[in-house]
DNA sequence: CGCAACGTTGAGTGTAATCAAGGAATGTGG
DNA sequence: CCACATTCCTTGATTACACTCAACGTTGCG
C-alpha cells in the first residue's frame, strides 16, 4: 500500500468519474476531496477483510477487484467482479456494521478513502448523498438477486454466455480483468468447465479468446447459447 | 384483499413485534399506526409485482410469503422465504425503485402497509428510522451472499442441511411455512432432489418429517451432513 | 365425487465435478 | 540474462450427482 498526497484539483477530477459523485456541485466536491486520501495497491494485495469494521468508505477509481467469502476448503468463492470506477461495499461502511465479504486487487488498484466522520459530515450538509449511496446498494442487490437466479440455469454454457452478454455490453470486445478462475468461480463453476464452455463457444464460431480478451464474432450465436436450456423457450401464451 | 380499520392500539401493538420498531417511543410508535392500512391477503394472493413501483412498506405481521422470480420456462425461481413478523422489500419502497421481484402468499397473511408519505414524513422527524430500515437492508443483502455462497455447494445434501440449521435455530422442531418446491427452487433444486435429500437424512435417523413439520432427531449428524462435500475438510494447516 | 396439484419413489440419462497431466505464463533469485 | 518455481489454463478420461421422465399415492378443492 501507498498513499499519495496530490493536489486537490486531481481528487475531484476522480471524483468527478464516478457516477454517484457526477451531478455533485463543486462546493460539495471539493468538500469530499479535502477529506479523501488516496492510495495505490498491488495486485493480490486485500483492501478489506471479512468481519472487520469499516472506517471508511472505498472508491474504486482504477484497477479492478474481487469480492469474496472464503470457500470451506481453503479456496475463495467470488460474488463480485469489480471494475473501477465504483464503490465497493457502501453499505456496511453506512451502518457501521462488519464487511460481510473480502477484497482483493485483481489489478494495481487506485482507491480513494474516505473517512466515516468525512463522509456523515458531508451526509448531514447534502442530504442527496445519502440517497445516492442507498441507490447504490440498491443497485448492488439487484445484481446479487440477478446471480442468484443465474446460478440455477442448468448449462455451464447459458451462464458463460449470460455473463459475457452483461460484460459486453454494446462493444464487441472487452477484457475479462480477473483471472479465468475467479470468473469461473463468480459462476458457480470450475475453472475446467468455464475453460470447456469457452472452448466450445470458441469452436462454434460465435468468439475468440486470446489471453484475457474476448472478441465476439457472433452476437446472434450467443443470444442463442444465453437461452440454452430453457425449458419452454419463448413462451408464447397459453391457449 | 380485505382491508381491515381496526382501532390504532392494535395496529400499534403489530409494529412492537417487529425488530425494527421494537424501541421506538410511544408517539412514534402510535405516529405510525394511525397512517398504515392493515390487508388480510388469501393464499397465493401477490403482494406486490415484480417491475412495478411500491408506493407503500409492507410488514408482513402474521403468515409467510415467498419472493421470486419469473423463471424462462414459465416457473419461478424462489429467492426468499419470508415469514412473520418481518419487512418486505424495504430498499425499493425507501429508492422510489422498481421491484426486482414478486411476492406471493404461502399462507393466509396479515399485513401492515405504511404508505410512503407517512414514512419520509416520519423519517424526516426520526432519522433513527431511516438507518433501521438500511439496517434491514444490510441484513437481506447479507441473506443474499450467503444463498449465492451455498448454492455453490456441490451436494443437495449439503445444502438441505444447511438450510434446515438455520431454519431449525436451537429447536429441535419447525414448520417449512412453504410448499416444499418452493423450498426446493429456493435451494436451487427440483422438488425430486429435494425429496430424496430429506428421505435420505430420515433414513439415516437425522430427522423426522411429517407433511411440512421437521423433526430434528440428531444435530450432531446434521452438522456432519452440513459438512458434506467438503473439499478439504477440517483444515488444519500446512506441513 | 372427480380433478388438480403436490409429494414421493423408480429408472435412465447427461452434465459438470474430479482426477490427472502437460504447456504456457509470470515472477524470483542466482 | 537465464534456470527455476509457481500458478494458471487447457485438454483428456472417468465418475458421480442431480436432472428428466414416468408412475403412483395423497391431499385439498371445486
Amino acid at each position: 500500500v501507498k498513499t499519495l498526497h496530490p493536489r486537490d484539483g486531481v481528487i475531484a477530477r476522480h471524483l468527478r468519474r464516478v457516477d454517484l459523485f457526477g451531478g455533485l456541485d463543486e462546493a460539495t466536491l471539493s468538500g469530499l476531496a479535502s477529506g479523501a486520501l488516496l492510495r495505490l495497491h498491488d495486485r493480490e494485495e486485500r483492501l478489506f477483510e471479512r468481519g472487520s469494521s469499516p472506517f471508511e468508505l472505498l472508491i474504486l477509481v482504477d484497477g479492478a477487484a474481487r469480492v469474496c467469502l472464503p470457500g470451506p476448503g481453503g479456496g475463495e468463492k467470488v460474488i463480485h467482479l469489480a471494475e473501477a470506477p465504483c464503490l465497493i461495499a457502501e453499505v456496511p461502511v453506512l451502518m457501521g456494521a462488519p464487511y460481510p465479504a473480502s477484497a482483493v486487487c485483481n489489478t494495481p488498484c487506485t482507491v480513494l478513502a474516505l473517512p466515516r466522520a468525512t463522509l456523515r459530515e458531508l451526509a448531514a450538509r447534502n442530504p442527496e448523498i445519502p440517497l445516492r449511496l442507498l441507490g447504490a446498494a440498491m443497485e448492488r442487490m439487484r445484481e446479487l438477486t440477478r446471480s442468484l437466479a443465474e446460478h440455477s440455469r442448468r448449462s455451464a454454457r447459458g451462464r458463460v454466455a449470460s455473463y459475457l452478454l452483461g460484460f459486453l455490453g454494446d462493444l464487441n470486445e472487452a477484457e475479462l480483468r480477473a483471472a479465468k478462475k475467479d470468473v469461473a468461480s463468480f459462476l458457480g463453476l470450475t475453472p475446467e468447465a468455464f475453460s470447456r464452455a469457452l472452448s466450445t463457444l470458441r469452436a462454434e464460431g460465435i468468439l475468440e479468446v486470446e489471453g484475457q480478451v474476448v472478441r465476439l464474432l457472433d452476437r446472434a450465436g450467443l443470444a442463442r447459447a444465453f437461452l440454452d436450456g430453457e425449458p419452454g423457450g419463448p413462451t408464447g401464451g397459453d391457449p
